[in-house]
Formats: structure tokens, C-alpha cells, sequence
DNA sequence: ATGAAAGCGCTAACAT
DNA sequence: ATGTTAGCGCTTTCAT
């Protein structure tokens, strides 16, 4: 194996520049038919391919993209990070994967890889902007925020409605004849545990349904917080029929509580998650769910990003990507009333 | 906003040369102390943040690990990504996603981004080798296989002992009394499947116990094929008292199946999974399966990967992580049987 | 301990 | 349509 072909030696047997090299084989459309085909033989003979590191150098791209999220082991940004990558894929970027942990350094290290030129563009999916490191004077378009807001930053947003949903799940409970429902929250004050929050008060508001403070518990968005919450709904004097939880694994554990207690889902409670994650479906019984559209969140994003980075669009007016209920096996009638369960 | 500060600009402000400050900022230990505060001073004033291309170009590397899998979307990536980027972070890489959708174009492209130096590594979790493509010839040193095995490759692996988990499996399952145990596989001839598969035979003999043909029936890992699977067996003249899977979500179908029919997990029927994802543990009821250690898969792969890159250490012998046996709720002793006594 | 000079491989301005 | 020239910003001999 000799050392990889590069332009110049192409060039030499093929008896012209570097430059002409150079435009044919990045198709510009500049090089005269007999030559193209020339050197594109020779390039192939000699196995060439460009050098990346070159290129990035001179031409000041990478043709790679930060994803950036808190913990890269919650299996919600999956299928954010499939459509991304299969828009980014296409038009020839590569996806960096960034981890923050919640850990300020991180967050401002991932930035200055923006600034430092490592990254062309950034999808940040962590509901902050960073302290404490330089932000390119582009910002607004090198980055695209998705699924989390940032308030007062003028970055394209790709989100959901998460106000509507609530409204959305609530309605269908209400339907189906629940009244006394409550809300297992997400940690206060993180911006979607507060719009989701907002949403459900507003929801049984313009129900006109009573909602006792007491209805509203929080938890971390573990199912473990999901079930502790819904230990303290089930112990109260008059409890609900239906609770309605921020995400699927709280969902998951008020399942659990309401089994450990003998009371049959959606029998004798009915249970209303948030995400419509993997394995809502394949839960026994199949989780009752607002679908969040990550494939779709993660597409819009990238495309817009990658329109900020040719230039073929600056705007930075939001994108509100539509969810809607999915009704499976968690959800019925309340019970009729009696004083106890019914098998 | 000016321009980025280089190290010439830094070199001219501090009246030394850009080798210098060169070797000032990499820490190379060359340079004396007076000299040496005054650059960084003068670097930090300037807000100096190095150009990654350039460097590069210069070094031949570029700092970051392809991880390539079949499907992004699956979350039984989730903590080896995680243990992978832990250790790649510490040491300054960067990880970049692969998702290859078991197109063997991407497969292709992905290799090439190696041999292109796009990348310096790379962490293979396809389970195959890519065709119509330039592998480099150091190739043992810049990839580093895991999860999946690959015959006939000089590649390090890092894996778990499929027949060993299998054995462990059955034996738990067989000191709670069973006799009747059955196999949902995962798609055929897949080398995972294949050897979990021949790990369940091996136990099944090893204890003595009947292995009618029927009780051996193929899924393709999703639950609804896990589903389908327990219904053909659950169908039998002679039902199984305990399902093993090939993996958890096969089990989630399985319970699903029981639930259907009225039978109780794990009264009626025993449901054992494999490879504790996430959610194993929230189900309901909690799921009895093999843990995985994919944090340490995660880790391990790396670490050597880093290794062989350094070249501190370029041997490819395997790497085998321990399993162990997650006991839950979906495993108890077998029901009674009025003629069959039992312990 | 420091500096001068060369060059990684590519692409883009500016000719012709 | 093609060539000439220059240089992206860094690191690294090789000299002093």
C-alpha cells in the first residue's frame, strides 16, 4: 500500500492543475466534458479521496453538527436523534454527540467547540444557554433550540404545545365522564414542567372542574417519583379517578401504585402519561399517551439549521410541531361509585 | 467582535516567536517560565481559542470516535453511548454518531470516513464488516468491536457471554421448580441469536430437562413478535410453565400474551428477558431478566480503543464483561398440578 | 530556550 | 475552460 493519492498527484498524470482537479471533483460544473471524465477516471484508479482535515481547513466548515442534550442515556431524544441525523445525513453532515450532565463546564465546552470552528452548527435540547465562554456573534444561526424553550434568546425554537396537549388529555378525560383528576408534575421550576402544569390547571379551569391543591403532586420524572405521587393521590379522603402525569415513566409508576393497592387500570383509575415513548405500547396494559413527534421535532430542527447555515433562511420565528392523544388501554369510564374496589 | 486571535497575533503582542507560544499553550514543557506566563497571559487577554481544522491538518487527527450502529433508534445503545462518551470525554474526543439502517452503503461510508481521517476510531456495534470499501491497514488499531461479534476478524471484542447468561437463566428458572420451559429466539442466523439460542440448548441438556422442537419458536426482538411467539407456545397441547426471551421487549410481549388469556405473570406462567433495558424494572410486574452491563461495554470498548490509538497497548484479544441474573416479578415456582406433585 | 522556515492538502481569487 | 498563486493556522524539524 503506497500513501493515499492527492490532488497534486492526479493533477500530474492527468496533465493538468491541481485547481482544475479540484473543480471537477467537486462537481462545480466548471471543467470541460473530456477532462472531467478524465480526471475522474485517474481519481478512481488511484483510489483518491480527499483529505477532510484540508478542506475543513481551507474552506472553514466541518460538516458536523453538535446535538446537545442533558444525558444522553434517556431513551427520549432516540428518536429525536434518527431524524436529525437523517436529514443531516443527507445533505452530507455528521452528528456530535454532546453529553452535558447538568454540568456548567460541559455546556460551555460545548459551545466553545462551536466558536472554536469543530462544529458548524448546534441543536441544544438542554433548556439553557451556558455561563461563562464565548458565544459566536452568529449564534442565531448556528444554533437551533428544540423541545426545551430558552426564554429571551433569539434562536429559531422547534417545540410542541405543550398547553394544547394538556388541554387535549384532559378533554378526553373528561369525556369519558372523569371529574376529580390529578396531575403528577415535573420538577418545578424547569420550563416544561411549568407549561405542562399550566396547562392542566388551565384545561380543568375551561372545565370548570374543581381542583383541589392537593391533586397536584411533583416528581423527578422517574417512575419511582411516579409512584411515590400517586401513593399521596390514592391516600387522600376523596382521591381521583384519573391521573394525569408529565411523562410516561411517572405514568409507569402510578401504575404500579395503583396495582400494589389492588385497583384495576383503567378500571378503577384511569392513567394519562405524556411522550407516547418507546414501550408505552408494549406496556400491559398500553399506556394512554400524548405523542410528542420526536422523529419530526428532530427533522424540523436540522433543516432548519441547516437552511441557517447555507443562508437560505435567517429567519428565527419558532416551529410548533403538532401533538396529539393516543388513546390505548389506561383510559375508561370512572368507576361507578362504591365504597370499595370492585374485582 | 474582531477576528479570532492566532497564535502569530499572540506571538507578535509577547515579542516571541509562534513556535514558541506553539509550545507554550500544548504544554510541551519546553518553554521557561517567564516566558511562559506571559503567552498564556496574553493568549487568555485574547481570548486565544486554538483552530481545530488547522491543528488537524497538521496532526492527522482529529480528535473524535465514530460509534456506528444498525439503528440509533434502539435504547439498548443508550448506556453503552453513555459509558463510551465518559471515557472518550476525559481523554478530549469527541463522539460522532453512525447509524448505518443496515444499508451497506452506510456501512461502507462510515469505514471510509475512517480511512479518510475523519475520524480516528471507531466503535463497531453492527455485527459486520462493510463490502466495496477501503479498510485502512491499521485497522486493528482504530476499531474496536463490541455487543455484536464479527468472525474471522482481527478486531478486539468486547462482549458478554451469551451461553453463560443463558445457563445462569435457566438454572434460576429450574431451582423454582420448572420442567417446561420455553424459547423465544431472536431472528436467525444472527450471531446473537444464534448463541443465545445454543446457550438455552446447552442448559436445557445440562439439567436433564425435554426439549420438545415447539418450544423453540423465533421472534425478530420486537414485543409483537414476542407476542405472537408466547401465543403459538401458550397454543401448545403441552404449554411451557416459564418463557425465556432473547431479549426484554419479547418478554413484554409475552406478558402481554398471558395477560390476554387470563393467565397471571408469574402465578400461571413464568416470563424471563434479557438484556435489562430501561423499563424492565418499571414494568409491571417488574421484569426478571439478564443485565447487560452496558455502561462497562461502553467503557471498556473505549478505553482499549484509546489504548490501541496511543498506541500503549495494541493487543486484540477479547474483552468478556460478566452478566448477572436480574430476579424480579416475573418469575415464581410453577403452578400446581393435581397429579404432577412438586416440591 | 527560542526562532526560522517549511509544509500538511486543499480551494479560491485572480488571471488568461 | 484552465492555470497561477497564495494561503487557511497550526506544528515541527532543524538550526542557533
Amino acid at each position: 500500500m503506497n500513501k493515499r493519492a492527492k490532488i497534486k498527484d492526479i493533477a500530474l498524470k492527468a496533465g493538468v492543475s491541481p485547481t482544475t482537479v479540484s473543480r471537477a471533483l467537486s462537481g462545480t460544473g466548471l471543467v470541460a466534458e473530456p477532462t472531467l471524465s478524465h480526471i475522474r477516471a485517474i481519481a478512481e484508479t488511484l483510489h483518491y479521496r480527499p483529505n477532510i482535515s484540508a478542506r475543513n481547513l481551507r474552506t472553514q466548515k466541518t460538516m458536523s453538527i453538535l446535538v446537545v442534550v442533558r444525558d444522553i442515556g434517556n431513551p427520549f431524544y432516540l428518536d429525536i436523534f434518527k431524524g436529525a441525523e437523517s436529514i443531516a445525513h443527507d445533505a452530507g453532515y455528521s452528528l456530535l454527540m454532546a453529553n452535558t450532565e447538568d454540568d456548567p463546564k460541559r455546556e460551555a465546552d460545548y459551545f466553545n467547540m462551536l466558536s472554536d470552528g469543530r462544529a458548524d452548527g448546534m441543536i441544544l435540547m438542554t433548556g439553557k444557554m451556558p455561563l461563562d465562554c464565548d458565544l459566536p456573534h452568529d449564534i442565531s444561526q448556528k444554533v437551533v433550540v428544540a423541545l426545551e424553550m430558552i426564554d429571551n434568546v433569539d434562536l429559531t425554537h422547534v417545540v410542541i404545545d405543550n398547553e394544547y396537549a394538556s388541554i387535549e388529555a384532559i378533554d378526553h378525560l373528561v369525556s369519558l365522564g372523569h371529574q376529580k383528576i390529578a396531575y403528577i408534575a415535573g420538577p418545578i421550576p424547569e420550563g416544561m414542567s411549568v407549561r405542562r402544569l399550566a396547562g392542566f390547571r388551565h384545561a380543568m379551569m375551561a372545565d370548570g372542574l374543581k381542583l383541589p391543591e392537593a391533586y397536584i403532586q411533583q416528581g423527578n420524572f422517574s417512575y419511582q417519583s411516579g409512584e411515590r405521587a400517586a401513593d399521596r393521590l390514592l391516600d387522600l379522603p376523596d382521591p381521583p379517578t384519573a391521573i394525569y402525569t408529565a411523562n410516561d415513566e411517572m405514568a409507569f409508576g402510578a401504575i404500579r401504585a395503583a396495582k400494589k393497592r389492588g385497583l384495576s387500570v383503567p378500571e378503577d383509575l384511569s392513567i394519562f402519561g405524556f411522550d407516547d415513548t418507546y414501550l408505552a405500547e408494549a406496556f400491559v396494559p398500553a399506556l394512554t399517551t400524548v405523542r410528542q413527534p420526536c422523529l419530526e421535532i428532530g427533522r424540523r430542527a436540522m433543516t432548519r439549521l441547516l437552511a441557517h447555515l447555507s443562508g437560505d433562511n435567517p429567519d428565527t420565528d419558532s416551529i410548533v410541531v403538532p401533538t396529539e392523544i393516543v388513546i390505548r388501554e389506561t383510559t375508561a369510564p370512572p368507576p361507578q361509585k362504591t365504597y370499595h374496589p370492585s374485582s
